[in-house]
DNA sequence: GACGCCATACCAACTGGTTGGTATGTATCC
DNA sequence: GGATACATACCAACCAGTTGGTATGGCGTC
């Protein structure tokens, strides 16, 4: 929320600055002080919106909820008429995104949950709010596509949209590793190539 | 490498408690001390052996292709005749190791290069042997399966290796995430699904 | 096989800098 | 003028890494 006037209120600053820190090196190896340096304000500022670097993680992974929200909201591939479409146009626009360096296209909650889910139990369910949640935003059209094919599946709609959730998550991690965008793209084109074969398998070649 | 003596030296506990340790706060939050409490040793110790905890960070990765690289290849499915068979296996293995608690069946070298990737490039390249020299030996089953069919495929084997590792390390997250092994086990059933829709499509009912 | 020699393995105590967090002050808005 | 929104100064605990030391076992020498 910030100010009526133009200007980004502190608050807002260092939720930005979270998200590019964080991302970049990890939650515990992000410092308060760090956050407030890149944030352009003070201790005082951070500690008077936060009780604590723990519940700034939590806002920050409420607040990638709301901006990445935002973003597959407004993206066109809800235009689809067929729901199929609308999956494939979402992992289409997934590998999209995979622009810039690692720490731009990565995911902030997937980051942070892999350091806290022990240690933080109020910021592993920030992220599994967020994980879900988005997830849930592919569920539906997942299940009308089932429908209107008549499907009666081993699987679930829910499992294969967290399924879509986990190669991303998981394509992350082999960018991390090699330094590059290019075999993240690779395993979102097999989860493409998967999500044909599940629902229209006559597109796909099979020359066995 | 242990004394001759049955009791194992400071440096194996050390790693072995960096093992437990890392994979349930992860690297950064992972204290020297901490390391050295849990392996029963002084800090005396750790210097002696690591010039640094970074360096520590990449022994421990080295260590883990070691101990994960020997529990795979004394694994069983490698007796398959038919090489997808094999690589069908490996994935039903993996998710037999989904038991305990989620530290315990958890990747460490994929926890670490998520925080490691930008700030320690040497911990980022131990993580990526770890991952591709796992992944490749997966890629020769995956190279003979597909030349037994006489495919000719938009992916390569080395891809879908990788895709495998991706889709695994995703599990983890949402595993993590959710408190527990069960959708990362979902997640898993959709990779092998995929893999015979690849292979054996006939095999898959398709009630569209 | 007793001896001195020394590298390796390990320990306890310490250090300087950093950490998350606090106490207190001040400017601004309604 | 009181609540909100910051800034400055500070602290105790903790951090990675250092220091100086001890215990042990192998090895050549005689």
């Amino acid at each position: 929320m910030p100010r009526t006037t133009g200007k980004p209120d502190a608050k807002t600053k260092l939720l930005d600055a979270a998200l590019a820190v964080i991302r970049t090196k990890g939650y515990s190896a992000s410092t308060v002080d760090e956050l407030c340096s890149a944030a352009g304000v003070t201790k005082g500022a951070f500690f008077h919106h936060f009780r604590s670097k723990d519940e700034l993680g939590v806002a920050a992974a409420d607040y990638w909820s709301e901006t990445t929200g935002a973003l597959f909201a407004a993206a066109s591939y809800h235009s689809h008429a067929d729901p199929l479409d609308r999956v494939l146009g979402y992992v289409a626009f997934r590998k999209s995104l995979l622009q810039g360096g690692v720490p731009e296209f990565t995911c902030l909650v997937g980051t942070m949950v892999q350091e806290t889910y022990e240690t933080a139990p109020p910021i592993r369910q920030a992220c599994d709010r967020s994980i879900s949640g988005h997830a849930a935003t592919l569920e539906s059209d997942i299940d009308e596509a089932m429908r209107a094919r008549g499907m009666t599946a081993e699987w679930t709609a829910a499992s294969l949209a967290l399924h879509t959730q986990a190669v991303l998550q998981g394509a992350f991690i082999l960018a991390k590793a090699k330094g590059g965008p290019e075999i993240a793209a690779e395993s979102i084109d097999h989860l493409t190539r998967y999500l044909k074969l599940l629902f229209r398998p006559e597109t796909i070649e099979n020359p066995a």
